[in-house]
This record gives structure tokens, sequence and C-alpha cells, in this order.
RNA sequence: GUGGGUAUAGCUUAGUUGGUUAAAGCGCCAGUUUGUGGCACUGGAGACCAUCGGUUCGAAUCCGAUUAUCCACCCCA
């Protein structure tokens, strides 16, 4: 394919026939969301390149590697978002919405962009659903955060999600752990492998995280975070736990779940499905002073999108079916075709979804475009019609045709048509609620 | 950034040890039915075989480079 127009690598268009199962996701996620009393903040797509460097974190690879960043013409330095998570604490900072009921709640569902090699659940320009409650900094939120995230894949039926939870502590306790971890690796320096060796120096923390077999030997008997962190943190991730066993939310505590983000403190989470992350978060306690702004301890979390669908579309997720036209109009010559027009615009004006010709065909490949398109009834006009004022109507379904007065007979062939649904809808619904 | 696989019509693919008009199914358009869809049958349109270069009398097929794509690592949602 030789076109002009082919998709920068790494992005994926979103295809009509597919947008209803992304409208699904999103709108789960956002009653999910608004269920928990939180509400939607936007923010631009591009932010100063500062705000990441300071927010994300300046060693990590996102910041170092992964942006989007340019000069605008103004000379500014700008970067698309890798994350949405910085950029809705500085809005919350700048407008001060800090002065206003404790804690902030607020969630999005946005695009963020990652220069990597795509690969499986990997984009480079992506969606994530977040959430990012602002000021709390008991236990209790930090349960309440992790409990929305498992009650949204709860709800979009994922399955085979596993939850694993961990604390890195302060960024005090967190530092003489690190140094700890250094000096116990150091002594098997010669046996570790070159990317363990480079993380000796990054982020020793990683190492625990090695998949090759020698590493993971060694790393068993690395100090364990949890033998280092401060009291006050200790006490967070037991509050924390007790609260998620309250809640009856199943989790198991992984020692090496590190995050890639600097701002991470205390509590940090994720939910795995086949060892790929799909909703992932934790506490960020020192963000909001990070960016210059007051004290405001924090947790969010966010999920891929592609990932979810992924997961929903290889596990056979059934998704509503997206709404099809009520009725094909099919006119037969230039008066009908006014007609038919004059009729479909009084129609939608009654709430009905109807579709006529564009193309000038015959009857016989409008019926097969009706047919296609999934049109409930279909309606011929031809000269007849027009002069007669009435029309046969044919049910798509069952084949059966009747005569109806234009536009009278029509309109009511219709309403008959939705309250009859209606009706199912409810004894559908009724039926669900009785097998719970 | 590192490593591996793949590239033939809108989609899914076939194409023998290199051999002359590149094949099928689905989809699309049309006809069989001159005012009635789904099924069936018939026909049609649609491919510089990813691109560039090389080997050869001859390349979709072999070799090289480039690009794209997929997968794994790194890292991450």
């Amino acid at each position: 394919m030789d076109l002009v127009a082919s998709a920068i690598k790494g992005t994926l268009d979103m295809l009509p026939k597919e947008s209803h199962e992304w409208h699904y996701v999103e709108s789960v996620a956002a009653d999910t969301a608004k269920l928990y009393g939180f509400s939607e903040i936007r923010t631009p797509v591009f932010e100063k390149t500062e705000l990441f460097q300071r927010g994300v974190g300046d060693t990590t690879d996102v910041v170092q590697k992964e942006m989007y960043t340019f000069n605008d013409k103004g000379g500014r330095s700008i970067t698309l978002r890798p994350e949405g998570t910085a950029g809705a604490i500085r809005s919350i900072l700048e407008h001060g919405l800090f002065n206003e009921a404790l804690p902030v709640k607020a969630y999005y569902l946005t695009t963020c962009y990652r220069y990597e090699k795509p690969q499986k659940g990997r984009l480079r320009e992506f969606h994530q659903f977040g959430v990012e409650c602002v000021g709390a900094a008991a236990p209790t939120a930090d349960a309440e955060v992790i409990t929305l995230g498992k009650t949204l894949l709860d709800r979009l039926g994922l399955q085979n999600i596993s939850l694993e939870i961990n604390s890195i502590g302060c960024p005090e306790c967190r530092a003489k752990y690190t140094e700890a971890l250094k000096k116990y690796f150091e002594e098997y320096k010669s046996e570790l492998c070159p990317t363990c060796l480079d993380r000796l120096d990054r982020n020793p923390m990683r190492i625990l995280d090695c998949k090759s077999e020698i590493c993971s030997k060694i790393a068993e008997n690395a100090p364990k975070i949890l033998d280092y962190i401060c009291d006050d943190c200790r006490e967070h991730f037991e509050k924390v736990k007790a609260c998620l066993d309250a809640a009856d939310v199943k989790y198991t505590v992984n020692p090496s779940i590190v995050r890639g983000l600097d701002y991470y403190t205390k509590t940090v989470f994720e939910f795995l499905h086949n060892g790929l992350a799909v909703c992932a978060g934790g506490r960020y306690d020192g963000l909001a002073t990070e960016l210059g702004g007051v004290d405001l301890p924090s947790l969010g979390f966010a999920a891929g999108l592609e990932r979810i669908l992924m997961i929903m579309r290889e596990q056979g997720a059934e998704f509503p079916t997206p709404k099809k036209p009520d009725l094909y109009i099919a006119p037969l010559g230039e008066n009908a075709s006014a007609q038919a027009v004059k009729l479909c615009g009084l129609l939608r004006d009654e709430g009905f979804s109807a579709i006529t010709d564009m193309s000038g065909r015959g009857l016989k490949a409008q019926m097969k475009y009706a047919d296609k398109i999934g049109a409930k009834y279909t309606l011929v006009l031809g000269d007849n019609e027009v002069e007669t004022s009435t029309a046969k109507i044919k049910d798509m379904q069952s084949g059966e045709q009747r005569e109806v007065a234009l536009p009278e007979g029509l309109v009511s062939v219709l309403y008959d048509m939705s309250i009859d649904k209606a009706f199912d809808d409810l004894h559908e619904s009724m039926a669900k609620l009785e097998e719970k």
C-alpha cells in the first residue's frame, strides 16, 4: 500500500465498526468513577516538558527516552503527555481545587504518548482511564481507590485478573533500603546479567523483578523492603491490607513491585492479566509539593484501555450491540426522492433513525443496502405511493409487508415497534435481576 | 535501544526445485427476478506480488538494503 496518508507507526485507527466497543468501555469506566464520587477532569494533551521531568522523574525511562518533546514556535519546550497524573495534579494545584471539598476526586479518559517500540498491548498513542484522589492521607483512601479499580474490571467482565500490592515506603526509608540492596548485590556483581548490572546503579529494586534464573536466585535472599520501611509506612500498609480484607478484595503482597515512575510512595498496586498490567497505580504523597504546590497526600491509578479491550476480545466479552436504523426509505424516481427526504426529516424529529438513498440506485440494490445496514423496516416509495399517500412497509426480519398511510400510519408503526422494544428490554432486565 | 518472525486484491490466504495471461474464499458491483433484501447460480471490477538494488536468458519465488508490521527483551497502562 503506497498511500500518502498511512498512519504513523504505533498509532491505530478506531474504525466505525468497533467504536461501540470503545464507547462501552469508556462509559462503564466513567459510570464506575462517578459511582465512587469522582468527576471528569480534562487537561491539555501537551504540557511544559518540565512538568513531566519534575513530576514523573528525570531518571525514569519514560522521561529519558520515551517522551514526544518539541519546541513550539515561541521556543518553549513542550511534551505530549506520557501519562495522566502530572497534568491532572498541575491543574488541581493551579486552580486551587484543594480549597474546595477535600479530597479532590477526579477521573480522566485521554490519549497518552510514548515513543516506544510497539508490541502486544503497547502503542505510541494509547488511551488511559485514570482516577486521582487528591488530599487523602488515610489508608482507607488507598483501599477505596484499589476497590474502584477492581469494581471497574469486574463490571467489564474481565476474567483471570490478579491484584498485587506492595509498599515502597517514603523517600526516607526507601533510600535506606536501596542502600542495603546495593550493598547486597555488589557482592554478586560478577554473576548478574548485563541488564541487572545496569540496574544496580540506576534502580537496584528492579533486580528483584528480573526473569533470569541466576538473578532471581540471587534476589531470593536479598533484603526485603518490608523489613526496612519506617513505622509510619508499615502501619499505613497494614491498615490498607486490613481495609482490603474488610472490603473482601483479594490480593497478594508482591515485594518486587517497583513501578517506573518516581512519584510513587508507600502503597503501589497492579492488576495483572498474564503478567501484563491492565490497571496500576499507587500513592504519590510528594508529587504536589514537587510541582511547587501545597502538601497534598494523594493516590490514583491508570488503566490502559487498549489492553482492557484486547483482553475482553480475547475472552469473548459481549458488547451492547450498536443501534440500527429504524427505517430505510427506498425511493424510485426524483419525486419520490424528494418525498423520502421530507419523510426522513419528519421521522427524525420524532426520534426515529431514518435513512434513505443517496446514490440513485435501483430497488433491488436498495433492498440489499437496507439489509446490510440492518434497518428494521423498509418503505418502498414510488410514484404510485407519492400520489396515493399510502405505501408498503416491510418488516425486514419477518419479511411481512403491510399498507400504511403516509405519514401517520408510518409513524404509528414505528411507535408500536419502539413500545414493544421497551417492554422487551424491561422484561429482560427484570429477568436478569431475578437471576441475581 | 537489543533480538527474532512476516510482507501476494478491501480482508484471509494459495502459489511446487526460479519458467511466460499470479489463484481461491470472503467482501464489493451487476445479472438470473424490467417495483422487494437474506439463499443459490452466473458474470465483472479490483494486485506495478512493500520499496529499491543485485544474481539469472528468465524472479512473487534466490541474495542485500530500506520501510512497514507482529512478537520478545528493556520499560510500561
